[in-house]
Formats: structure tokens, C-alpha cells, sequence
DNA sequence: GGTCTAATAT
DNA sequence: CATATTAGAC
């Protein structure tokens, strides 16, 4: 009853966030009525370019995580009041949500960290902790990732060399085109082996859970919730801050819980907010290892061995 | 009531 | 085709 879906929230932070990059995805959703105040790009053209994208290496320099000064802008304090008349979210629909490689990244590793079993649209969304990003976009995607994974379940039997990518690539044989954005990131093996169970055992100091959040009772088979408080308990992963944190100095030991959180951007609320995004092709790959599947598909040559 | 998933629509 | 939206089930 609880061999998996208790314990796998120990210490996710210890492998959680890849080194490689914690917070690029400070600028991932932006209103357009943002981007439009501030310059970005028009409207018309829907080719909203990387304000980030330097030279190459779009590598963040997180020399300081935990400062996550988000060098971008989209400070949700002030949204609300950078357009004139547009702040009636609620009945505005917002833009399609671009699920570029790096969100897309974050979302696979909310997933893989999470397990597949506790892998569902809200606790997804929480851990990702992108503004602006909702429950729904989430779910959608979720969907589709799931028929990547289903498919790729089929034709790769146990080509488990480091990566689902190089599966992918093989699978797909049609290029990573038909893959696009699945390709961009690794899907973790435990993805295509329900059997094996690469969760970590250990402990998390403590785990805060969202009052707002706290409401679970009947359920036999499905998730349980609680990943949210591990999120908030890791600003790292917050690609916004909000000033406004009761600032506690929770001691690293015993505690259980506690009993307030502020990760979601309550300033940003769902204003005439929209998730705007840059080129998905543009600013492609950002590891070497989706760059592998991505762009030059030459890992195929070794592993033959699939039956 | 909320949320998840599948299906369907844009 | 990628995402949004809806509908049914839990």
C-alpha cells in the first residue's frame, strides 16, 4: 500500500534538478499584452523570438539558484496594470500554450521524478511551478505525452541504453520531426518499464503541504498529492519569485508540515495573462543529449539487438 | 466538489 | 499537427 506512492517523495531534490539547469525557464510564459508593453515583438507576427538566447549556450548561469532573479522581466507584480483594459482574464482566452524544449523538459522531469503513477496533471503542474501555466495545459500535454511513451513502449523492447531519446530516434525512424518535442528531452527509462522503480528512498526534511491543497479522501487506485509541497520547499525550481514570503527559517528536522505556502503567482492570477512563448525551433535543443536525438540521429548504429 | 482521463474540437 | 475544450468517470 505504500511500497510506492509514499515513499517517493524522500529526497527528490538530491536528483531532482540536473545540475545542467535549474531555472532557465525564469521568462516561460508571457501575456502577449506583456510582450507586446514591453516591446518584445508584435502581435501580428507570431514569431515571438528568445529574449535569452545569447550566442549558443543557453545554459543559465545559476551561479546562485537560489536567487532566482529571473533575468528576464514578467514580474508578475505589475502585469496586471501593464496594459491598458485588458485585465479581465478570466473570460479571455488565452493563446495557445507553446510548449517549447526547455518547458517541455521541465515537464518531463516533473514527471520522472514523480514516477508515472503520481504523474498527473496537477501535482505535474505544481512542480513545474511555471507561472501562468495551468492545470489544463498541463493535462493536454500529459495526454499526448502518454501516446509518445505508449508508442515508443512497442518498438523498443529493452534498448535501455541511457535514453528513451535514442529509442526515439529508432522508433520514430521518420526523424525527429514526428517526434518534435519529445525528442528534445530524455524520457527517462522507468518510463517504458513499469517494472523498475528508480525511485529514491529517502527523506525529504519535511514536507509542506498547501492548505488549499489538503482536501483528499476517497480514491483507491490513483494519486496521491503532496509533490506541491516538495516544489515549494525548493524555490530553485520557481522560475518567478514573489517578494511576498512570510520568510520563515523552518529548522531542517522534524516538522511535518506547515501550514502556509506561496508558490503559485497569485499576483499574476489568470489576468488577461496569456503563456507566450518563443520559437519553438528556434531556440531548440539545449542539451547535448536531445541535441543527439534532435538534430544529427546518428546513435542508431550500435544497438541492434531489438526484437 | 474536485480532478483525471479519454475523446473531440479548433 | 499541436493544443484546447468538453464529457464522462472516479
Amino acid at each position: 500500500m505504500r511500497e510506492d506512492d509514499s515513499n517517493w517523495f524522500p529526497r527528490w531534490e538530491e536528483e531532482l534538478p540536473p545540475p545542467e539547469e535549474l531555472m532557465p525557464l525564469s521568462q516561460t510564459l508571457i501575456t502577449p499584452d506583456l510582450a507586446m508593453a514591453f516591446d518584445i515583438r508584435d502581435p501580428h507576427h507570431h514569431q515571438i523570438p528568445q529574449p535569452p538566447p545569447p550566442s549558443s549556450n543557453p545554459l543559465p548561469s545559476p551561479s546562485n539558484p537560489t536567487q532566482p532573479n529571473s533575468a528576464d522581466f514578467a514580474d508578475s507584480a505589475e502585469l496586471g496594470s501593464g496594459t491598458a483594459g485588458d485585465e479581465p482574464a478570466r473570460t479571455l482566452k488565452r493563446p495557445r500554450l507553446v510548449w517549447t524544449p526547455q518547458l517541455h523538459k521541465r515537464f518531463v522531469d516533473a514527471v520522472a521524478h514523480l514516477g508515472i503513477k503520481n504523474a498527473v496533471p496537477k501535482t505535474i503542474m505544481q512542480l513545474m511551478s511555471v507561472d501562468g501555466l495551468t492545470r489544463e495545459n498541463v493535462a493536454s500535454h500529459l495526454q499526448k505525452y502518454r501516446l509518445y511513451l505508449k508508442r515508443m513502449q512497442g518498438l523498443s523492447s529493452g534498448a535501455g541504453a541511457g535514453g528513451g531519446a535514442a529509442a526515439a530516434a529508432l522508433a520514430a525512424s521518420s526523424d525527429p520531426a514526428t517526434d518534435h518535442l519529445f525528442a528534445s528531452a530524455p524520457v527517462p527509462a522507468h518510463f517504458l518499464h513499469p517494472t523498475a522503480r528508480p525511485n529514491s528512498d529517502h527523506f525529504l526534511p519535511f514536507v509542506p503541504v498547501p492548505a488549499t491543497l489538503q482536501h483528499h479522501h476517497h480514491h483507491h487506485h490513483q494519486q496521491h498529492m503532496a509533490a506541491a509541497a516538495v516544489a515549494a520547499a525548493h524555490p530553485q525550481l520557481q522560475p518567478q519569485y514573489h517578494r511576498q514570503v512570510g520568510h520563515f527559517g523552518s529548522p531542517p528536522n522534524g516538522s511535518f508540515e506547515h501550514p502556509f505556502l506561496s508558490r503559485q503567482p497569485q499576483a499574476l492570477h489568470r489576468m488577461g495573462g496569456a503563456p507566450m512563448q518563443h520559437n519553438p525551433v528556434s531556440g531548440y535543443v539545449e542539451d547535448m543529449e536531445s541535441a543527439n536525438a534532435a538534430g544529427g540521429r546518428k546513435i542508431q548504429s550500435t544497438m541492434v539487438s531489438i526484437l
